[in-house]
DNA sequence: TTCACATTCAATAACTCTATTGAATATATT
DNA sequence: AATATATTCAATAGAGTTATTGAATGTGAA
């Protein structure tokens, strides 16, 4: 496998984390892993793996340098190694939204439907905050959002939305977020609250993007902000 | 292959990207394409492909999104899609630096032998080369030189550099630049140098990172920088 | 120690990717 | 039109990847 030829192996390590990167199910499960770590178990049920099909993927991204890993009693808990790899996603990303055929196909169709407008910027958002002008959802999943969130963000999951409407302000500007780019949850939230009258806006990316970029979190457990989801 | 849910397309769309950059001889292609646009046949040439073999390899990442091509007569010339490629593989290696073992190690053993100096950055070139303070080396063969190059920069492929030493200034500082980061050319002619009583460095990355960063280049074509390597 | 639980390992069948070969197509030149 | 050249297509065998299964390992609690 790694010759001796110094620029071949690095070259064979560039392609064993690019494939690593290369399968929907790792990409998803980088998804989760970029909001904290999370056991095997956490994952497999998360992305609606079996825990042994989840270990795999796990490891596979491990062994390419893409995760790291420790033990926490009976469980083993796996995290992003670095935050270079959100950078490495996003450069995939951005690819995938200028030239790619299909993706540019649903974001015209589907993404772009129900939000036509640009997202907020972070240091948009920041300076809002500061003033106190905007009220901040998260929809995402209660733990996901116990675990770590933004500052004043209120939590209402997706699909609680849409009975729990009074507990939304209709005079004041709501932004919206949730995982990041590639989830869907504050797209969809975004075209219901925009559909019932409220001036609602997307955030742009999500809640690792903006911890990754070194802003004010809150959080139950700031370096660990680990995860065990329900059955 | 590409369902109707709006997520698994965009992960898919990123999955057939990452799948894209996930061999070694994609990954050489593109440090080949990153200098400018070429033909298949200069392509098969460089790394040592078959003209088939190397069709394939192009088309599959011109599927996915990460090249373009056009027809030139009778050559199809391909190119990168978008900078953001560079972005990626930027992310890939420092992921992989750091992270994976294999190419912590050559990078220990091989690199860190022949340049243990830190590589000087463009930034602290640019100002050296208005104070006229350095001489700029290119290593690379002189057709990918005539294509296009730093201002200034002489031209000394690394094969010839041996017997051309009297070339080289030996009171200026030497600053020495390849194809980039995966190129191994500029840490050989700095190892070389050095070892010959020279003063040298390397430059960080090569021709496209500097290009890229939109700092001056000489060239012979600045749009089309193609290059048709002699067989 | 024994047990329960979380994770990993090993084997395997289905599937996908790769390089090779030779034929087919597209373009420019004669 | 015929020819030469560059590229692409199609078929295929060999190699690698994936999900599934059930067994094995490691850890903490009883």
């Amino acid at each position: 496998m790694s010759s001796d030829n110094p620029k071949r192996v690095v070259l064979e390590g560039l392609a064993e984390i690019a494939k690593s990167l290369a399968h929907t199910h790792r990409l998803e499960i980088l998804e989760h892993l970029a909001q904290g770590e999370r056991s095997v178990e956490a994952v497999a049920a998360c992305v609606g793996l079996s825990i042994a099909n989840a270990s795999q993927h796990l490891r596979l991204m491990r062994g390419a340098g893409v995760l790291a890993s420790r033990r926490d009693g009976k469980h083993v808990l796996y995290r992003l190694s670095d935050p270079t790899v959100l950078n490495a996603l996003a450069a995939l990303r951005k690819i995938a939204e200028l030239h790619s055929a299909q993706v540019r196909e649903v974001i015209e169709r589907y993404f772009r439907a129900r939000d036509a407008l640009e997202p907020v910027s972070r240091k948009e958002l920041t300076r809002r905050l500061k003033k106190d002008l905007v009220t901040v959802l998260d929809v995402r999943p209660t733990d996901e959002y116990s675990a770590g969130h933004l500052p004043k963000a209120v939590n209402i999951p997706l699909g609680e939305l849409a009975r729990r409407l009074r507990e939304v302000p209709k005079d004041r500007e709501i932004i919206a977020y949730c995982r990041g780019p590639f989830c869907v949850l504050a797209f969809e939230a975004v075209a219901l609250l925009r559909h019932r009258g409220f001036k609602a806006r997307r955030l742009e990316d999500g809640y690792p993007e903006w911890r990754a970029a070194g802003l004010p979190v809150t959080a139950a457990d700031p370096l660990h902000s680990r995860v065990d989801r329900a059955p």
